[in-house]
DNA sequence: ATAAACTCCGTACCCAACAACAGAGTCAAG
DNA sequence: CTTGACTCTGTTGTTGGGTACGGAGTTTAT
């Protein structure tokens, strides 16, 4: 099995190198063991392991939670499929919130523009209102 | 007129005195100034501008921008305006982000369900896949 | 053989929006 | 007049996901 040098690790996987440190620092990957001459040597497996963070990443997982769908593995599919749906359900509650938001805002930017501007910004004025 | 110390202040708006503080420190509200004797006292006025933030930041607004609304004031507007169709479009695309999100992890949701576990989680080897 | 490029390791810094704490001063109630 | 509650001021810590830097060791290319 080839392995690769943290450089061309991090290259592989578009990656910075302090960033797969910073994964190392947090148990999220392992650090392969010093070797008694020359640099540390990386299995190209880990290039996998990269691109499921970054992906799940994407998904709106933390790294704290990317890591324990790592430690779950393959092996566990009801407890990752239980994870995956809090998150869903996080995720919903999020956009919920937001337009929440944009509902709000859309008021406030109306009511601005049905409202003569020489009497003051009636979006200030709302929000100073008790 | 009368004026309230910081206790008070935050009592009024059920905020933190260190968050009333942090506000002065950023620039978001004056600092009165300090008397020859005793503490500092606090316009009531500082009430409506703290319910201000407050609901600015329910909005979406960071510190920084609410910073600019109330330098705005009500006598600009088409400026206020501007600045809420922005926030308003960042919503959005927030919302957008979020809602891709949402449809990924359900397909992989869904994926899981149809799938015999027994062979491993459906979820994680997608994620692990080149 | 020497210079450029890479690695190692630790520490510090970045963002936002506060929270916590320490030590000293001040005020108000009983 | 003392005690407890409040204020003042400055400094440090928190969360998340990294980025940056510095000095020393190692490897690779010429």
């Amino acid at each position: 099995m080839k392995t690769l040098t943290i450089g061309k690790l991090a290259q592989a996987t578009n990656v910075n190198v302090e960033t797969i440190r910073y994964y190392q620092c947090i148990g999220l990957i392992d650090e392969p063991p010093k070797p008694a001459s020359g640099y540390r040597q990386y299995s190209k497996s880990l290039i996998d392991t990269i691109v499921f963070i970054k992906r799940a990443q994407q998904l709106g997982f933390q790294l704290s939670e990317i890591k324990e769908l790592l430690d779950l593995g393959s092996g566990n599919c009801n407890d990752v499929m239980s994870m995956a749906q809090v998150k869903r359900e996080k995720i919903i509650k999020h956009i919920d919130d937001l337009t929440s938001m944009q509902t709000e805002l859309e008021k406030l930017i109306e009511s601005c523009q049905n409202t003569d501007k020489s009497q003051g910004c009636s979006m200030i004025e709302t929000l100073l209102e008790k």
